[in-house]
DNA sequence: CAATTTGTACAGTTTTTTCTGTACATACGG
DNA sequence: CCGTATGTACAGAAAAAACTGTACAAATTG
């Protein structure tokens, strides 16, 4: 956690108190999505700080090894929630959080969509390309038919699906879908 | 996996191989989604199946105890992936997979993010409220305004980027996200 | 209502994942 | 160009998760 400079104890113990509640928030659900809670923690430590945070210091607050803070970080920056920054004068790799959600959501689950989508698609074509050449290999063998048509409707409907999660993947990454679903609406409207 | 009636061994051969390759990749790639090998592929299985299947059976087609697919099963019923249907005069219990892909992935997700909003909106709006406070009860003191200003914008920003969350899902729910996203494209239009 | 079947809770085992410490390659500052 | 500081690969230890078998409670049928 940042030191604090020039406050009294029982302002530091309100602010530490306000941030430990959000870190460790994070940190749980952040397991939802596949991050593990450690990992999670890190972001939410990272995500208070107010200047990039070394290695060192990440192991120092996390109690944790240099190791962990290493791997945790590599996680947290391949999926762009957090950045690597530069300091002239340092040799020391410092981090800091992306602090754009929205971005941080987009590029999280295009990332994770995308590969998901690319392999089980690539499957269903192949899959269907064998099934569709058998079926017209014997188009008069009815029991065939019977057993193939149930396998190429459902492959059909898969197909389907994946074009449009590529659609919607698109929405994100182009921001698209923030004319659907804008960042913010007026407060009249709000619930 | 089902036994299939009344075809040539290399028919059978053929369809086998081609479920086999959808349903390997669907169970590894559900594994991005935080579910485990073993049940995405459970659910590859159910997919292919063209009637409700038992537990026993599923066992069986996975070569796993019943109590494994029990705990499978319900993880699937639990994310609405998988339905429970009930058949006259038998005493077992059935499952078949939701066919509705679009379905699936609005509920899987509606479901997951719902509940991480929840928690840590409150999280973070409980930590807004106490430094809050903090700030208003010392509107001069330099220094912490400067260590609380910069918490502040950021749990702002976060809250901001929930209630955008939170109206995304709703789209989902609603199913106004097809209307920016349509589920099919004309011909046309296709890449 | 009894007999039997079915699903699951639970404890123990196996497998997988996470974490650590050391050792080392790399890179930067002097 | 040397010396030291820094990040990471790797192997082993620790922790967590998945899986199984048994035992039992709930439910259905005759």
């Amino acid at each position: 956690m940042e030191t604090i400079q020039g406050l009294s104890p029982e302002q530091e113990v309100v602010i530490q108190k306000a941030r430990k509640r959000v870190i460790e928030s994070i940190g749980k659900n952040l397991d939802l999505y596949g991050i593990t809670q450690s990992i999670g923690h890190l972001y939410g430590l990272l995500f208070f700080q107010n200047h990039p945070m070394t290695l060192d210091k990440m192991g120092e607050a996390m109690e944790m090894s240099k190791t962990s803070m290493s791997t945790g970080v590599r996680t947290l920056v391949d999926l762009k929630m957090v950045n690597k920054v530069w300091e002239k004068g340092s040799r020391k790799d410092l981090y800091e959080v992306e602090l754009d959600w929205f971005q941080t959501f987009a590029d999280f689950f295009s990332l994770k969509w995308r590969k998901a989508l690319e392999i089980n698609l690539s499957a269903l074509r192949k899959s269907k390309t064998e099934l569709r050449n058998l079926c017209e290999q014997s188009p008069d063998d009815a029991a065939l038919q019977a057993v193939l048509q149930p396998d190429l409707d459902k492959i059909d409907e898969a197909i389907r699906y994946y074009m449009w999660l590529d659609r919607l993947i698109d929405s994100f990454e182009s921001g698209d879908i923030y004319s659907l679903v804008p960042k913010d609406i007026p407060p009249s409207e709000r619930p």
